[in-house]
This record gives structure tokens, C-alpha cells and sequence, in this order.
DNA sequence: ATAAAAACATGATTTATATCATTAAATTAT
DNA sequence: ATAATTTAATGATATAAATCATGTTTTTAT
């Protein structure tokens, strides 16, 4: 993916200021904003930094995470195509999390100002970043059930579906995202030996292959049944 | 509390509706709202019931909860005056959660379709409402970090501060909320006799102090500086 | 006011999960 | 292609936290 030149929000198939704001105020976007493409493992801001405006993802994958006591991560957040990074609250501004591109991202940045202002002359906009808002809200509220009451198995299921349900799955049903078995693990807040005993054990069972890094999904169904009836795959080995 | 007639959004001081819709919008959501007062313990909705609109909370205190497999339940949220509940997410028109009421509450139930007609007509609203929910996912990602990363007195300490972000203090330094050992166990994700232990801790040196279930916070400074330097208030206790 | 029920406290024990240690397999670089 | 480095798999051990068991206090109901 090489960008020479910005984008039009018109053009741009998931963002909600090209389905939703009129035309002159697409131009108004475009004139304001700034498209920057980063590279696999860069950081689009940083936990502690200023908060300035809002970031969009015209294409691409990105985690946001939270730094715990030094060495520890967080997975808080995945984003993708259409998605919004940043501006959490209203006084506070500072980044609770930093966001890192899972692969190469192309993402725009509107500032506060220019924000504020398409929202007040764009109320279709508003009221679907509004639902935008609810929904990733609603998303954080089964993150905190699973990460509260499950055991570890039963997390890392969750998080396999969580992360169908983000990136998809390709033609080959494999995760549509390179995703490392410590990156899961800081999804489902276990620990990375965890994490391949498990999918070690979904292997053994013929729901999940893999491929290298890539995890392919054979039995999308039996996942969630596992997932829906709290059951351990380990116990029906015996 | 007990109401004989509906209160008018304009002398609501709390609610969004109040604030930021202009006049002849609030008469309209005036005639076509449903206020009604629950008592404590009561179920404002129920997870897997349709959505048909939002809640409102005018005055009172509110969790918001998820079963776990049959008897376990986690607090997924709270929420007070001016708070919003419910209709999350787009296509899914059923809750995945339950509102439960903590004390007597008033709260205000606005359809989908009113609330629609009033973002598109007030963009401030849908502004201010956007930004609301934009807060919420805010606390939703410090509370995934909490319940993925902590140790359990940690969690603990980390809840207790959450209840006084929440709920306030009152003049005596009482968490201003009837709020029980097992709840704060379902807010923090651990069992209700570490939340004993770990209450007792704090009581020993002095933090916090309970009268019944009344909980005083003597030093909210010191509160926070275990959870900031994640130090373990028990090790001082050697 | 007294009894009954619920909520809380606390010690003993068990269990789930993390950590540690080592080997194997993939990536990445030369 | 081969070596170097990173990532993953898996068994053994340690530990944090849950569960269990029992007593105590607080709240609610009569």
C-alpha cells in the first residue's frame, strides 16, 4: 500500500464523513485534514500525549493498548476500516492508551476545531459517530464480562471470535489479520503459554488449523457453541 | 422520592435533553417521554428484552449488570443524574445487559424514533450525547485494564475509586451509594471475602473506615497512590 | 424488643492460572 | 541457503485467588 496522494473522504468506502456529510462539507474535510500512512508496529500517539483531534482509519488495522506497570500491555481496542481512534471525554486532554498499526494504515486527522464544526452542520454525521460511540461501548461491555468471569479457555475462545468479528475472516477462513499468540494474550489478559495450549488443544479437535502465524477457522459454529455453552474443549479429550 | 407528575426536561438539571435541545424540542420530547420512578432493586430493563429507545436518568443510581452463566453477575457499569442506558449498537435490538436500580430512581424513556427526529433537529445534543458515550468507552477502557491486568486488592482499591468517580462523597466522606461487599465484588470481577479482607486492610491503616455498609473515605489521596504505584497496602502492614 | 434473615469477616484448603525452564518451529537477516 | 533471532509449544512448579467452613455482626421483619 503506497500513498502519493490524499484521498478524497468522497471516495473513501467506510468513512462516516463521505456517507454522511454533504458535499461542501467533504470538501471542507479534505482541505482539513491530514492523511498519513503508517508502517506495520508504528505508534499513531502515544498513552500521556496531548489530544488534538480525532483519528480516522481509511484502511488498515490497529490495536489500542494500554501500558500496565512498565512491561505489561492491555489490548484495550482493535480497529479497523471506518473506524475511530482517540478523542475519549471531554476534559481530560490526554490519551489514556497509545494506538499501533497492525500492518501498514493509512489514517486521517481531524483537529477538535474542525470536528466540532462538521458535527454541528452534519447531524446525520453526529448521530452516527453517536451510535459509532454506543456500539464500540457496547463491544467494551462483553470484553469486561469475559475478562471478569471467564476462565482462560473460555477467553481465548472469545477472543478468537472477537477477533473474526473485527478483521473477518479471508477466502481461506483464515483471520484476516497477522495477529502474534502474545498479542491474543493481551487481548484475553492470560498468559501467552496459555494461549498455545489452547489453540494447541482447538487443533487437536479440527475447529481451528494453522498455518504459521496465520490461524484459520474451520468451525466458526462449534466456537461459538463453546463460547454460548461455557464448555472446556480440554474436557471432552477425555 | 416520590413523583405526582412528570418533571419538564427544562428543569432537569442534569439530562442532555435540557441542556443542549432548544425550546420547542424539549416541549416535544416533554410530550412524547415516559418518566416513571423505580424502586430500589427494580429491573429498568432486561438482558435479551427489545430495544425500543433509550433511558434517561433524571435522579437516582443505577447498575448495569450481566449474567454469567446461570447465578455469577458482572457489573458491566454504573450510572447516575444525567447518565444515559441502553440502545446500544445498530442492528442488535435486544440488551445484552440488565439495568438494576440502587435506590429509587427517576428515569425517562424516550423511543427510537423521537430520539432520532431530536439528534437530526439538535445537532448539540447529538454532540454533546456523541461525546458522552465517547467518555463512557473511556471508563470502559480503564476498567478492561483494571479487570485484565490487576491483582485482585488492586482491582479492589481501583473500584472503591471508581464508586467515588461515579457517585460522589458526601459531606461526611461516605461514598454517597448503598452499595453492598458482593456488588463491589461483581464491580471488580473477584470474590465477596477478598473484598472483606482487602476493606479490613484498608481499615487497619486507616484509609477508609465503614459504618454498616456505609464506606468513609478518610485518605482518597493515599486510594489513589496505591493504585498508582500498584503498591500492596498489605505488605505494609509487616 | 426480639427473632429471623441477610450480609459480613476470617481462617483453612483447594484449584486455576501464572511463572519458570527447556525444546521446537518459524521468521528474518546475512 | 544457512545462520541467527524471534516466536511458539509444552512439561514441571509455584502462587494468587477461589472455594469452603464457620462464626459474627448488621439489617429486616414480626
Amino acid at each position: 500500500m503506497v500513498i502519493n496522494q490524499q484521498k478524497s473522504c468522497a471516495n473513501c468506502k467506510h468513512c462516516l464523513v463521505g456517507k454522511f456529510c454533504s458535499p461542501e462539507w467533504i470538501s471542507k474535510v479534505d482541505a482539513g485534514k491530514n492523511q498519513l500512512l503508517y508502517r506495520k508496529g508504528q505508534y499513531i500517539f502515544y498513552e500521556g500525549a496531548l489530544v488534538f483531534g480525532l483519528h480516522l482509519v481509511t484502511e488498515g488495522k490497529v490495536k489500542i493498548i494500554s501500558n500496565v506497570s512498565g512491561s505489561k500491555e492491555q489490548i484495550v481496542r482493535l480497529a479497523t476500516d471506518g473506524h475511530v481512534l482517540g478523542r475519549w471525554g471531554d476534559k481530560e486532554d490526554i490519551y489514556e492508551n497509545s494506538a499501533v498499526s497492525l500492518e501498514d494504515s493509512v489514517i486521517c486527522f481531524i483537529n477538535n476545531d474542525l470536528l466540532h464544526d462538521v458535527c454541528l452542520a452534519n447531524p446525520e454525521f453526529t448521530f452516527q459517530l453517536m451510535k459509532y460511540y454506543a456500539s464500540e461501548l457496547r463491544k467494551s461491555g462483553k470484553q469486561i464480562k469475559c475478562l471478569g468471569q471467564m476462565p482462560v479457555k473460555l477467553k481465548i475462545v472469545e477472543t478468537l471470535l472477537h477477533l473474526v468479528e473485527i478483521f473477518g475472516l479471508d477466502s481461506r477462513r483464515n483471520i484476516a489479520a497477522a495477529i502474534s499468540r502474545q498479542e491474543i494474550a493481551e487481548m484475553a489478559a492470560v498468559n501467552m503459554e496459555q494461549v498455545s495450549r489452547e489453540i494447541t488443544a482447538l487443533k487437536k479437535r479440527r475447529i481451528i488449523s494453522t498455518n504459521g502465524k496465520q490461524i484459520i477457522i474451520n468451525d466458526l459454529e462449534k466456537l461459538q457453541e463453546i463460547v454460548a455453552t461455557q464448555m472446556d474443549i480440554l474436557d471432552l479429550d477425555s
